[in-house]
DNA sequence: CCCACCTTAATTGTATTATAAATAGTATTG
DNA sequence: CAATACTATTTATAATACAATTAAGGTGGG
């Protein structure tokens, strides 16, 4: 897609929308008024109010007249928007928020496995097959190892055929890239990951949905046991 | 929270969402541009533009120089926004779009009901329990069966104490209704349905989540069963 | 004839100014 | 002291002007 910060409206979410996923402005805090913002950005009011508006459809903010710009309480943001995800990355993720990260995929990827094996059609499993060459190149350093499992992750989604999974490859990406940051040796693919990957392929290609959504849950629990662990170990030693 | 109607914007961003979600505007469809919209609306351009922002921030709409106000592809819809849901109920649901609901419901439900049965603190316990006295008292009619119903389903959530499942709040409120317009029977909630309930219940409570998650898994699945069955039966006959 | 370049016109992007509406806080008045 | 009225602050809306972008068509050189 077109880069997000196309126009002043759209530089001034992002800064906005930045500041609020970071902390810098709390729940409940008022961001500055809507003249503030216009001197501030060095901006007029037609751009100010634009982004203001862009950031109330996003559930993040809200404003009244006298009362000014708020943010509001998070149960209302749209965590699962692509910029939301993008701004809780440039923030400071800690083991909880991935914690939180994993235990939805573990919720969602084996189901959309099930899926992929119950309703892809030849397209998406040619699309799964060219990540899964994509893997294996990185395992020789021919490809990036990261974008490449991204690659996969998104694909089977996409084969589940149910629009729901698919808007849900935003929040998979961003959980696979806080989960790169936290395991951040930037070594090749395992030859064990990857074998991982190509028999839940095979489960799918072979129509085994039961199958195929035992062997994406392995995975995620596997992935989500170690942050468990680490979680553990990190709460005994501050007690 | 306040009516989405609260300004001239707000009810246009409303007007326009519908017409996408209904289908009135396709994707890749060109909305009318912003002047046409200003005298169709009689409204100033600043209103219009502001909720030509917000359908964008939504993911529905893009607007470019001289291209004009364009519906982008589905794939980029928020579709777990609380409106883009809603505007999703006020058109024409059909059993595929039930079952696209309902299989993401049983990726999320018997997960969130694990996650509960872990983290969930005192009064998230006491939350469950008020909306199981509502749908007792639903079962004597002194309740409106369906709210009790979503209570319930809304309170597991929350006790998952994890911020991406408390978001589906919505979502599983948008299901919950798509079911009850398909399931189009004005009947009190059944002491079966109210007994499952109150069994995922007391796992919850006794922190069993493997149990729990199985329990609202067989919900779930039968519930899922029912649709395939349907679209089947339908789909034979069509042929 | 064809391709590269230029011009034009349509549409959104931005700025400015003015006024209206909502409302929190303060003053007034009975 | 309480109810009311006032005031000032902030957002909401409108109107106008001009800039920037770009699709489409026209123009000229080869």
């Amino acid at each position: 897609m077109e880069p997000s910060h196309r126009n002043l409206a759209h530089q001034v979410v992002h800064e906005l929308g930045k500041k609020i996923m970071e902390g810098t402005y709390k729940v409940g805090d008022s961001l500055p008024s809507e003249a503030d913002l216009c001197t501030q950005f060095n901006i007029s009011r037609t751009a100010t109010r634009e982004a203001v508006k862009m950031l109330t459809a996003k559930g993040l903010i809200s404003s009244r007249p006298r009362q000014g710009i708020k943010v509001v309480d998070s149960k209302y943001w749209n965590l699962f928007d692509v910029d939301v995800l993008n701004w809780i990355l440039l923030g400071k993720p800690d083991l909880y928020l991935l914690r939180h990260f994993l235990q939805l995929r573990l919720a969602i990827e084996p189901e959309a496995a099930s899926l992929a094996a119950q309703f892809a059609q030849e397209s998406d499993i040619e699309n799964i097959e060219h990540a899964l060459v994509r893997m294996k190149n990185a395992t020789n350093g021919q490809d990036d190892t990261h974008e490449a499992d991204i690659d996969f992750h998104k694909s089977v989604l996409c084969a589940s055929n149910n629009p729901f999974f698919i808007q849900l490859n935003n929040f998979i990406e961003t959980a696979l890239k806080i989960n790169i940051r936290f395991t951040n040796r930037l070594v090749a693919v395992t030859v064990e990951e990857y074998q991982a990957h190509v028999d839940i392929f095979e489960l799918i290609k072979n129509k085994k949905p039961q199958e195929a959504f035992d062997a994406a849950l392995v995975t995620q629990k596997a992935t989500l046991a170690i942050v468990n662990k680490q979680i553990e170990v990190l709460e005994a030693e501050t007690a």
